[in-house]
Parts: C-alpha cells; structure tokens; sequence
DNA sequence: CTGTTAGCGCATTCAC
DNA sequence: GTGAATGCGCTAACAG
C-alpha cells in the first residue's frame, strides 16, 4: 500500500495540491481544511519524501558541511553548533569527512552536487581550485574557513592566526620564556603553513631567534604532537616552552613531555590552539589561544542562510580574532 | 541550461535509457556505446541527481546513524569507521544527533522516515518503543548497540557491559582495593541503569560492600564526571578507587581528583570505559575497559546492509566483548 | 481558497 | 543491445 500524499488526500477528501499547501504552511488554505488535512496527516503517519520535494521544487533544503576529520574534537564542536543552527532554520545538514585526503574530497563535492545541496560551508583545506569550481560554477553559495579569496557567492571567515599566535608568544615571552619550540600541523596544507610562518614572525618581532631544531611537524593529531615533541626533547638545548597548533598536538606533546620525566609546566610551559573542551580537563589544564567553533559556525550558517543565490550575492569576509586562555601548563622559565 | 541525463544522452546520440544503464553498470550495453556516453558524462561534468534516482527506484542507498552526542569522542570514531565502511559498499550515511534528548530523537527518526534511508543504526538508548514501530513497520532494517529485543528486521549488537565493568572491578580488587566508587551515566538511560547494576552486582561477586555514598551520578560527559567526583570526594570515606562509565566521565573525574590536592594512582586509581583515543595521552595515561568502536561500526554495517529487507530477514544478535587495557591510572592502593 | 495539470530527473518496464 | 513510454511523490503554475 502507498504511502503518499494521494492517500492523505483521499482520506481528507482534498486535492494533492491542497495537502502540499498546508504542509508547506500556505496562507492560502482555510484553517478549517488545513485542521482536516493536518488530521489525515497525522492518522496516517504521513512524512513527505523529501527527495520529492527535492526534484519538484529544485531546493534541498540542505547544507553541505565539509570538515577535515571528525575524529579531531575541533569539528565535531562545530558540526554541533552548525546543526543547531539548521535545525533552528529548518534545514537539513550532509556531513562529510576528508580525512585530510584530496581524493576523499572529490567524492565529498561530488556528493554535495548530487544532493543538490544548497550551499557548502568547507570548513577544511584539502580543496582544489577545480573543485571550487565545480561547486560555484553552478551557483552553489560556499563560505570557506580562512581560505580563499572572496568572490561572488563565496565567503571566507578569516581567523587571525597571526594574531593569535602572537598573544601566545607575547605571554611566554612575559614569562621569561626565550627558547621556544613550535610544532605544526602538516606542512603540505596551506593553514598549517600559515601558523608555521605566524609563529616564526612572530618570534622575531618579539626579538627571540628561532631554532630550527625546534620547529617540529606533526599532523594535527596526538599521535603527532606526541612525536614531534619526542624529537624534539632530543636536541641540543631543550626548549623550556612549546607552542602547538592545535590543542590535540599539545595534548600529545604532554604526553612526550611526561615519558621524558619532565613537569609541566616547571620544566616545559605548554601552550595549545583551539581551546577545544577538552583542554580545560587536561593535566595541567592547558593554556591555549581560543578559537570559538560556535561563533565559526554560526557565521558559516548565516553566510550560507543569507547567499541564497550565489549567482547574484557578491561573497562576505567575516573575521575572527582568537584570544588567549590562561590555565595552568604555563608557567614561569625556571631561573 | 539544464543539466541531465537529457542532455548527455543528446551528446552520446543514444537514449536516456542507455546513459542510465551504463549509469549503473548495466551489463546490457555494448562497451562500446557505454565508452561514448562516459566520455559524454565527463565532458559536461555530469552528476546525476540523487534525489531522482531515490524516487525513480525507490532506494536511496542512504544509511541513518542515530547517534547522542557527536561531542563525546566515542562517536566520532564509530562515525569514522561507519563511513568507511559506507563508503567502501557505495552508500551514503546520514547522521543525526539526539543531544541525549528524546524530542531531538524524534525528529532524527523523522528525517529518517523522509529520506527513505535504507536502514537505521541507532547507537543511542534514548529511543522510544513508538519511534522504533515507526521505523520497523515500514520494513526498515533497524540495528541498534545493546538495546531491546531481536525480532524480524531488528539486529542488536550485545555489549557485555557486566563481564567489561567485572573485569576492571577485579583488576582493582587484586590491587588491594575495596573502597570503590563508581560514576554512572544519566540513570534515566537504560544502558547507564544496566553498567550502574553491573557494578553492584560485580562487587558484591567479589565480596565487597558498596558504600551509596560513593555511588554517584554522572551524565556521560567530563563536567558530569568532574562533578559527580567533587561530590564522591566529600564523602566520610574516600574512595581508593573509582570506575566509571565511560572515559570522558573518567577524565572529568581525574580533573577533580587533582583539584583535591590528591595525585592518581596513589591516592585514587581510576578506570574507565570504552578506551577512546585521548585515554592514552591523559596523565597519568588511563587504564579502561576497551569497547572497540571500529568493531561496533563494522557489525552495525554488515548488520543493514546483509538485511536489505526486512519484511524477510530476520534479526541477529551479535555479540562485543570489552576487554581490560591496564595503563597507568591505576595502583596498588596504599597501605 | 481549491482543484487540475504539467513537469522535476531518473529507473524501469516493454517493444523492437 | 537499444529506444520509447510510464511512473516515482511532490511542487508549482494556471484556472476557476
């Protein structure tokens, strides 16, 4: 037996045309028709197919949410607040994971184009310039973190790494920290580079000198920071504070730190990126240059919410500044 | 200018019969005729509409993954390796998160219902007997993780959550300790009910007395646990020891132990539960009872995907067995 | 305000 | 092996 909007038409003794009507909340249907429909609807356990409602009407009523890796607690913070956000507005949300590989990426944009989807917040770096293409040469709005130059149809939310990586050095070096390691995320991405180079600026502009020794690459994940740092406690003059670039590095990192008998932040000040939630329950808890993924995503939404057609909305750049968060991994250089 | 599978079919000089076979691999096409439509497809970067081809077939080679919280790193990595998995058989996967709220489940199960998915995995307890009638009686294939009954259509993923919890109370009983506390889930949630339970039981198996004072509640998240350890921690009789009923829950708790002046494993050893990622970077790392989230994802897959119908098939109950990974969180209690 | 009708893009019968 | 025609369930004109 069929379960469709004929039925519900039938049993209401209406017209398909007045069912679709008072689900999509017409005014143009009397309260009374619309009561007697609602009834059909709910003693039929009636759900619109939205795949038809899809190819009728040409919108899907979805978002494309691009992310590098779920796994790393910085994006499913965002995901959350993203899909809090559609909900609110009554839309729907199609995650999709990277995992740091531009093949996977290319299936992730093929499947927003067979969605049909509405718009692609890529909240992530692995993206090629082809693909920008084939999502914006058919009028998709995209919003993209720290990415990109704005156009028509395309947002960037910058975040100012330099900035915050500065706030970083600027407290350790008020500390008294001088001999500063900084580990990175995977160099071949564009954003890890950024803060490599942010860190780097940085350091001179505060009249440090930079050991090469101690600029290590991780990949953005524990296991990463966890070695980085073990390389790098084996050079020569061993830094007394690390910076990282993002908290799951610092929290690796830790890890290195404690299995070479050191303390923290007595021997080594630690200090994170991100401020994931995590960091406030690490021990010590960790000071870290906050990146507020619910305003990160919030933006992303709106930016998208508010292009809805790409092929007249000129692009938006929005801009996010990262603050320092003091905990206790750092700490005075010890004389 | 539209683009369809019209369209390709005018440029290959064949019928949109044909470009849809080739499509999907129909064997009927001549290698031929299937080269020049590919050639077709690829040079108007065709994509065909996902939305027709659900409603043209009547599949949507769609998955649900009911989840409760893609913020508790448990999910996240079941997530990983679903999609995998989805990825690796040509399906899709669509996510959705409960927030731990039975309003919130509704309208997950709702989308679901709406995309015609293929089959439901339900990875979350917070899920009503009418929301699972709404799903099974329309044939959907349903599994869930350590829930309700096996019947027609409906699989289930059997955690033997009381041999796990036994094994870290016995670990611990061998350490010396007999004063041990224990942070549940949310006692409203069956599954949190059923670890609660098996924590009496299995002291009681041991010959050990459980003090209600150091029977706290928690709510599956490190506030929760911090919490519930804060208010463990004031009671006449410390605990020695502390399980817990997941690992972000644990970590939670460590934060508060610390807090208290007190140091792990010497004043308090701690268990936790499930062995997420992070659980081998806390300090000091943590020792736990290790649900395999790869594992759980891949049966949860092959549990749908083996049932493409359920009006035919009937359900499976398989079975995970957590095991005890001793790291360093835990010691002999002192004298 | 309500009903009729014509697609949306594709899969899937049938014929040939 | 290939093409023409029908229908999936719904939305969106267009009448009335």
């Amino acid at each position: 037996m069929p379960m469709n909007i004929k039925e519900v038409a039938r049993l209401a003794g209406v017209s398909t045309a007045t069912v679709s009507r008072t689900i999509n909340g017409s005014d143009k249907v009397t309260t009374e028709t619309a009561e007697r429909v609602k009834r059909a609807i709910e003693q039929l356990k009636f759900y619109p197919n939205t795949n038809a409602r899809a190819l009728g009407s040409g919108k899907s009523s979805l978002y494309g949410l691009i992310i590098s890796d779920i796994t790393n607690p910085f994006f499913p913070e965002l995901v959350k607040s993203f899909e809090d956000m559609a909900v609110q507005y009554g839309q729907e949300v199609l995650i999709a994971n990277t995992n740091y590989d531009k093949h996977r990426m290319e299936h992730c944009v093929v499947r927003m184009l067979q969605r049909k989807v509405d718009g692609v917040a890529i909240m992530t770096s692995e993206m090629e310039e082809h693909l920008i293409d084939e999502l914006s040469s058919r009028k998709i709005p995209l919003v993209f973190l720290d990415m990109g130059t704005v156009q028509r149809g395309i947002s960037n939310i910058a975040v100012d790494y330099p900035a915050g990586i500065d706030a970083g050095v600027a407290y350790l070096r008020e500390l008294g920290h001088e001999h500063i390691g900084f580990i990175s995320g995977p160099l071949n991405l564009v954003p890890a580079q950024v803060r490599h180079k942010g860190f780097m600026k940085s350091m001179r502009r505060q009249g440090l000198t930079v050991d090469k020794s101690l600029m290590q690459e991780g990949n953005h994940r524990m296991d990463g920071g966890h070695d980085a740092m073990a390389r790098m406690l084996k050079s020569k003059r061993r830094p007394t504070a690390v910076m990282t670039s993002n908290d799951v590095t610092a929290i690796g990192a830790m890890g290195a730190i404690y299995e070479h008998g050191l303390k923290i932040p007595r021997d080594i000040s630690v200090v994170g990126f991100d401020d994931i939630a995590m960091s406030a329950f690490t021990q010590p808890a960790l000071t870290t240059v906050r990146l507020p993924r619910d305003e990160v995503a919030r933006v992303a939404f709106r930016a998208l919410y508010g292009t809805q057609n790409a092929a007249t909305a000129k692009g938006v750049e929005y801009r996010i500044e990262p603050k320092i968060v003091i905990r206790n991994s750092t700490g005075p250089v010890r004389g």
